[in-house]
DNA sequence: CTGAAAGCGCTTACAG
DNA sequence: CTGAAAGCGCTTACAG
């Protein structure tokens, strides 16, 4: 997998996945001629230009890099949760190394903060494409990547910035698929924790939430929704205040797992036990979430291939193509551990 | 289309900017041996060999990759715990960067499985110094790396592989102070598990562990030592071991945080509560582990540190540096939290 | 426009 | 260890 195309001993010495020969063989002409496409040269006609134009874009033949730029495709990151952004990055490395790229790391939290600049930087190192996994994107990063012939491709953008092609999960059908899951095991008050509603995902999983209780004609009680960050913290206090209410919910939906892990400290607090007294689903499926006690039921988003799409689209527009759309979202599985059980009967 | 742009320049076929011919006549030698040198293969004398490079050097000939020479450090892991691995390429990343250096990803795992070799496409790549965080290592691989002119630092290795520079903490002191905490807490009877102790870093943390019982005079008793593979289930399963003895321990120390996670899930099924009737303490400090039920007292390792001490040794090595010492040993903080208290009064 | 032939720079296989 | 010779992939110069 990651690298494949590099397992052999002997380094070919053409560019592409054939010898120029065996190309013009197969276009049906002689080798000089290919060597006079393959190099912008005159003296070949439309017709054969043409055809050798097409295998040799077939076989991997690609317009040779700008000097000065690199076979790089960069990563970056804003303050995401390492194992999340690990998992991403191995997705992106599967596909970039197996085409000879490099996959390039950083970081712009602290730049951020600082104030500084994260744009101009990323643009003077010359990557072949940049994947931002973060949400801080302006339209004006946008321009100013586009200005500098760099492609971008945005995983899980807040905001929908349209000219940028973006790649996430399916947020919604993933909350809809934990609260029905909840639903099934009879549970009816069903409390929320939510992110920030303004990010286009922590909207598009209270959406779901709330219709899987549409669809089961069970009234939305906003007595049991409370609005966080995706942190900890949220899980428990806010979890904690609807733990507290006379009327608790019997179980939670989070918006992450973090929030989860936090309702589960928060549940300890009041010596409530998982899943006896509270069932609690989860969001993203940690590497951790197997093995909490008891292991977390959430929804898995699939990082991996969130950022291998990501570099497929990437190199795409590296090399030239154009997109078939402008957003690609991937499918969620909910993944039912030891968190939620039916409620205790009353 | 393709190779747009190069038409008109007449550019040399060579790499440097002299062909190897004359190179090869400017040291008296002849053209395969500089061929030779230049790809990094053997049979080629040690005094021809000084004196080509240098030559190559000076009409610029970087290693492959004419053009911007790969201003890139790879960091190479194998199965290593996301939020681990992530916290190391941040520091890394934040040393390279401050130097305008990218920082490269790729994770080797399937390609060792499936018996495939990793360190050729490295090489291939060029990048300015290659930092490994993971164990497999072996003296053919440095040698390679050698071979190709490309340093070599190693995070963590499990074994002492002289030639090549490595990063990691100390872990004799760290599982020393984790067992002196129980120790002082009260705790006499204090169980192990362990990782493969054939590990430089397993062995080390037994070795600090049996010296703080030492110490302290208490007697070691080998019915409490468990040997695993620094896994989620040696926590589980033989914690579980340790917890049915006859005499069980009222605190054990694991050899990292996976295998305490792992003991918690075992507690819990005996109907142990953590601290009050056992404590546990890691090693580690995953980014989780604060958030646990409860949070985890733990001995951090410092990764960001580390990932930042190798990349200055790489980064050191590729500008021609020497470094003053072969290994270097970072310290290790002990984290109390929530998982260790006094016994319970008997 | 096209390709046989010659050429170029580098690498490989092998004999010394 | 070393290099003469053969080979390889591609390009060039030129004849048709």
């Amino acid at each position: 997998m990651i690298d494949e195309g590099h397992g052999r001993q002997s380094r070919k010495p053409w560019r592409g996945d054939l010898p120029i020969a065996t190309i013009a063989e197969l276009a049906g002409v002689s080798p000089p001629t290919v060597s006079k496409v393959l190099n912008g040269r005159g003296g070949v006609g439309e017709q054969t230009r043409l055809r050798v134009e097409a295998l040799l874009r077939d076989h991997g033949y690609r317009r040779r890099q700008a000097s000065g730029a690199a076979r790089c495709i960069e990563v970056v990151f804003h303050q995401m949760l390492p194992s999340i952004a690990m998992e991403i990055l191995r997705g992106v490395q599967e596909v970039a190394g197996a085409r000879d790229y490099t996959v390039g790391f950083s970081d712009v939290r602290r730049r951020i903060l600082a104030g500084q600049q994260w744009v101009e930087p990323l643009l003077m190192r010359q990557p072949a494409a940049v994947i931002t996994a973060f949400s801080l994107i302006t339209a004006d990063d946008g321009k100013r990547f586009a200005a500098g012939g760099i492609p971008l491709v945005a995983i899980d953008p807040t905001s929908d910035l349209s000219p940028t092609p973006a790649v996430g999960a399916n947020n919604w059908s993933g909350a809809l698929a934990a609260t029905r899951h909840l639903l099934d095991l009879g549970h009816r008050r069903i409390g929320v924790i939510t992110g920030p509603v303004n990010d286009l995902s922590a909207r598009a999983r209270l959406d779901g939430f709330r219709a899987a209780l549409d669809y089961a004609g069970v009234p939305f009680d906003e007595t049991l929704e409370r609005r966080g960050v995706f942190s900890f913290d949220d899980g428990n206090e806010l979890g904690a205040e609807l733990l507290a209410q006379d009327a608790p919910p019997s179980a939670v939906v989070c918006g992450n797992d973090l929030q989860a892990l936090g309702l589960y400290t928060a549940a300890r607090a009041r010596g409530l036990r998982i899943p006896e007294d509270l069932s609690v689903t989860g969001f993203d499926d940690i590497d951790h979430a197997p093995w909490l006690t008891p292991p977390l039921t959430t929804v898995r988003q699939p990082f991996g291939e969130i950022g291998a799409t990501a570099a497929r689209l990437a190199l795409a527009l590296a090399e030239g193509g154009r997109l078939a759309q402008e957003r690609y979202e991937l499918g969620t599985t909910l993944v039912v551990r030891g968190s939620t059980a039916p409620p205790a009967a009353r």
